[in-house]
RNA sequence: GGGGAGGUUCCCGAGUGGCCAAAGGGAACAGACUGUAAAUCUGUCGGCUCAGCCUUCGGAGGUUCGAAUCCUCCCCUCCCCA
């Protein structure tokens, strides 16, 4: 393995905070895999960007040569995190939580090696669990430091209610780390609390505290909350190309640099080297934005998605040409239809009367030519090409 | 168990009998400007067979010519006391 101080080189990119560095240096130095847990709620079943800034930071461990257990909380699941977002989560399912984690398995094999990846479920072990043991468990704890966390001060604060329930998720999640003798956790910010209980419980069941490993939050598309697909700001793992591309070229110029900064094999010195060009003008941002986006489609798709979706973009954007794979729909014969319920019919809009809307502000368009009357009519037996806004496009061939 | 405050359109939040499809803000969408960036300005923002009509204000009933607003019961949340 390499010396202590490379790994810790490496272990540090980008890292928010290592509790403590120190007793990573000492494990570290034992010159033996340690055991890396990183554990994945199986509530929602696509993996964004957000999430990987976890796994690379896995997968880094794993190519120092550690041991990284990849730990599906399908016992949590259930209770679902109450991170984050100020209120109570729905729960789900068994069956949902099962089916979430299959997909979520998929595609984090797209980072890690799946050869030398560890997968765990709690519920292996929480499943049985009995209520004496839950119990132990509980006594461990006190309702005091349990109320320190801060989403449940900020609830409380707001009114909002806190249910039993999630009181016990940190316990769980802690408990995990016992289960498994995990060396290192790793989690993002917003775990670190659960990530010090983890500390707290292995020290209560004669463990040595495992070292908690966070790093930041990665902010969603708009910049501002964390990305998190029910805020419909994130970019999945397995979104197309030309989508995958396209929203990440929407992202601001300074989220460019927090993108590049977590996201990007690009190395420090580079990465300040383009920032110095970018504030002299040596550099346009858009052109690093580019470069970011190639990267990470390449990364999830290919190199050549990556091209392609790179030549796409300036096609459509820049010099305005109808995007090359759009929706076809057949015609409807010789009768006419108005175009609301065209637009409506098709999905380019929710209902007929925000067609109306988007017509009466001009952003609807046929074959080029801008519709200006929401009663006009059309045929279904010629082609069209319906243009609504600047992303969303339909083509109508004559049936 | 006792007392008090609440549940409004995607979110926050005004509205206490007609002028309410419901103020204001946020988000979102569209147009202008651009680098499909940000910022800014303008407009839209329940549905429909769209200058009119229909359905919404926790749920179910009721009073009234008329209810988000009043009454009854139910469900849910928060606070104080025990």
């Amino acid at each position: 393995m390499l010396p202590v101080e490379e790994q810790l080189k490496t272990l540090r990119r980008g890292t928010s905070e290592i509790i403590d560095e120190k007793d990573l240096a000492k494990l570290l130095a034992k010159d033996k895999p340690l055991r890396i847990k990183a554990g994945f709620d199986p509530t929602a079943p696509d993996l964004h960007l957000g999430h990987t800034v976890l796994l690379h930071k896995m997968k880094q461990f794993q190519d120092l040569g550690h041991e990284v257990i990849f730990l599906i909380g399908d016992f949590t699941g259930m209770i679902g995190d109450p991170t984050g977002r100020s209120e109570t989560r729905k729960n789900l399912t068994p069956e949902e939580v099962q089916e979430n984690a299959k997909t979520y398995l998929e595609q984090v094999f797209k980072i890690l090696d799946s050869e030398k990846t560890t997968v765990a479920y709690n519920s292996e072990w929480m499943g049985k669990f009995t209520s004496v043991n839950m119990i132990e468990l509980a006594a461990h704890y006190t309702v005091a430091r349990m109320l320190e966390r801060d989403d449940f001060q900020k609830r409380m604060a707001k009114n909002l209610p806190v249910s039993i329930h999630e009181l016990m998720y940190p316990l769980i999640q802690g408990y995990d780390s016992v289960a498994l003798k995990s060396d290192v956790e790793l989690g993002g910010t917003d775990q670190k609390f659960n990530l010090l209980v983890g500390r707290d419980l292995q020290r209560a069941y004669e463990q040595k505290p495992q070292v908690v490993l966070t790093m930041p939050l990665l902010e969603g598309t708009d910049g501002v909350q964390k990305m998190s697909k029910s805020l419909n700001n994130s970019i999945g793992v397995f979104d197309p190309p030309n989508e995958m591309f396209g929203k990440i070229m929407s992202i601001s110029d300074e989220l460019m640099w927090r993108y590049y900064e977590l996201l990007s094999q690009v190395s420090t010195d580079e990465l300040d080297s383009m920032q110095e060009q970018a504030k002299s003008g040596a550099l346009n941002p858009k052109n690093a934005k580019m470069k970011l986006a190639r990267e990470i489609v390449a990364l999830y798709h290919s190199s050549e998605a990556a091209e392609a979706a790179a030549g796409e973009f300036e096609n459509v954007f820049k010099k305005k040409n109808i995007p090359e794979d759009i929706p076809v729909v057949a015609g409807w014969g010789q009768e006419t239809r108005g175009i609301c319920t065209i637009l409506k019919e098709n999905k380019l809009t929710d209902s007929t009367s925000a067609a109306r809307r988007l017509i009466q502000q001009g952003s609807v368009t046929v074959n080029g030519e801008k519709v200006s009357d929401v009663n006009q009519e059309f045929s279904g037996d010629q082609e069209y090409m319906i243009k609504v806004g600047k992303k969303r496009f339909l083509k109508i061939e004559p049936g």
